[in-house]
DNA sequence: ATTTTTTATGAAACCATTTTCAAATCACTA
DNA sequence: TAGTGATTTGAAAATGGTTTCATAAAAAAT
């Protein structure tokens, strides 16, 4: 592989003439210039990121840190970060945490080690975490860090996410809602729980709860425990899609329709719910906005310019098929 | 950040031997060792990897380029090779190329630029790819290329595949089995068709044949088309899982029920074949096992191991709801 | 006790680039 | 024609590690 020094060896100048004429990082002779692109064109010399790298203390790397990139709302959101980042000349190193904080703490000492240009954390181990020191911008999804590392945090309207999803299944007629809410540990899950509690005081309904992680398997389960514990529920309210989805299986399996004997609601709107059948209603969260977001904020951060350090995304209700058609709008 | 000399100095050493004690490349004095060790944990230095990988011409990641890493396939692909990657120090830069032969080609010059150690290609753009001369090893999922470049090959035995889906809809009673096939382009999808024509001529039944890419969008419009074309078609060979789920879709808003009124089988098995209402019946490959593969490929050849160049992994029928129970085995 | 072998160690070279800095070249003016 | 200022240019330092090589010290062999 031809290295800079064939190149100049090559055009007759020095690797300095070389390496200003690919960046234009300075005045060169048009007679040199000339002959060094032409001699780049003969070696097809590409210069090696590493070194350029190492020397400019930025690998244009930016680490995307996942639980589970098989997880739709991951995948969507990894894809959007890829997109934008790419198109700003930066490349992705995915990282799947799988929730375990020692693998966390790994990749972003490589990610550090790598002098990547930034992070991207949609993950929910703070407690090792919390306590890194790194010297690359991290922006934070769905939580806040404590110890000020992050230059911004990405999340969504969660708790008006869970008032929708109440006031959806109240006004379309049902009696017994069972919240199937995400862990606790999450903000994410947290809102939305107290978005249910808020909408049910406020109609004097009565609240049923159940907990779950962000799984199908664990929809499965929660699904059983629901036939067992609840079988005259009319109205659920999943953690999230993929639950939502293995509910309404448990349930169909059990010979009730959604949505004429239960009605269901998920959130994060993935893809998968407009594919199965019947639709799934769901709160939806912006999530390839979010992904750019999260690439353009590393970005604009390498360049000095400005950026929101708060970024909330509203979320909608998307009524399809396993909840009954509402009348009014609001 | 300290760096190996501010560790050096502070042991009294010389940054070789901090080097020394790091790796363990060679004896060192057990006194001196122990000194550095201390100076090591009292600066928190972590030595950067960039550094390393410029002088080692080995940077520890893996390139993986697939098309879309929304797909269900590709995900849980590129969740295999992380994970197994990750267990022998590699890390995985994810490369989502959208099917854009130029994004492919600049992928694949950056990797190189970074002294990658292997690249995985789940990719079909035949034509710019096999030009590019690369120092890195490259394993190709589901095809060959043409210039010698990669140092082995995976592939699932998509001619059995074909076959079994094919016997599968006829066992069952099939009467017109509409073959929807992926793009004649890939050799999966030749070969698959390919077992579907031999099955129908040794069982003297007439073929039926649409063409579909594979993805989600492709199968509402065959869907559409299948209503309109063959409306008495009571088997469908769906070009893939997802495009056999939103042909279902289609089907099923038109009123007809699987399997009784129209059978249908896809092709990968991905997660949501069984997530699906009623369960997608699919020819299985395995996709995790191929991940697995592909990244300890990459390894083996990095420690001059030795691995195998052709791969093919066995298929096979998963028989769910969308097709009718077959009685007999073979 | 002397020679030979082995082991431990630091100085310096190396990886491949960018940037600084000082020198050389050029244009222009007095 | 010498002097001034602006512009080009290459040598060398820098990035932060690893490794080679030569040497010094210790151990083993004679």
């Amino acid at each position: 592989m031809a290295g800079i020094r064939d190149v100049a060896r090559i055009a007759g100048v020095s690797p300095s003439t070389v390496s200003r004429v690919m960046n234009g990082t300075a005045n060169v002779d048009d007679e040199k210039r000339r002959r060094v692109l032409a001699a780049i064109k003969e070696t097809g010399f590409k210069p090696n990121e590493l070194a350029r790298a190492l020397f400019k203390k930025s690998s244009k790397i930016i680490g995307v840190i996942v639980p589970d990139i098989e997880n739709p709302f991951f995948n969507e959101f990894a894809k959007a970060v890829e997109e934008e980042a790419y198109g700003s000349g930066y490349r992705i190193l995915l990282c799947n945490s799988n929730n375990d904080a020692e693998k966390e703490v790994t990749y972003i000492e490589t990610l550090d080690q790598m002098n990547a240009d930034g992070l991207i954390m949609a993950t929910q181990n703070d407690s090792m975490t919390n306590e890194l020191k790194v010297g690359m911008p991290i922006v934070a999804i769905d939580r806040k860090m404590t110890n000020g590392a992050e230059i911004a945090c990405i999340e969504s309207n969660h708790y008006k996410g869970g008032r929708l999803a109440a006031e959806c299944l109240i006004k379309a007629g049902c009696k017994k809602i069972i919240n199937v809410r995400g862990p606790q540990i999450l903000t994410s899950a947290q809102m939305r729980f107290k978005g249910y509690q808020d909408v049910c005081e406020e109609y004097g309904i009565k609240q049923y709860v159940l907990d779950s992680s962000y799984s199908y398997e664990s929809g499965f389960e929660v699904g059983k425990k629901i036939l067992e514990t609840y079988p005259d529920a009319d109205g659920i309210i999943a953690s999230n899609d993929m639950v939502a989805i293995s509910i309404y299986k448990v349930l169909h399996h059990a010979g009730k329709k959604a949505p004429k004997n239960f009605q269901i609601i998920g959130f994060d709107d993935i893809r998968f719910s407009r594919l199965m059948t019947p639709e799934l209603t769901s709160i939806r969260q912006p999530i390839t906005e979010m992904g750019k977001l999260a690439a353009q904020i590393i970005s604009r951060y390498q360049q000095h310019q400005d950026f929101q350090r708060e970024n909330i995304f509203d979320v909608s209700l998307v009524e399809r098929k396993t909840t009954k058609k509402l009348k009014t709008g609001k």
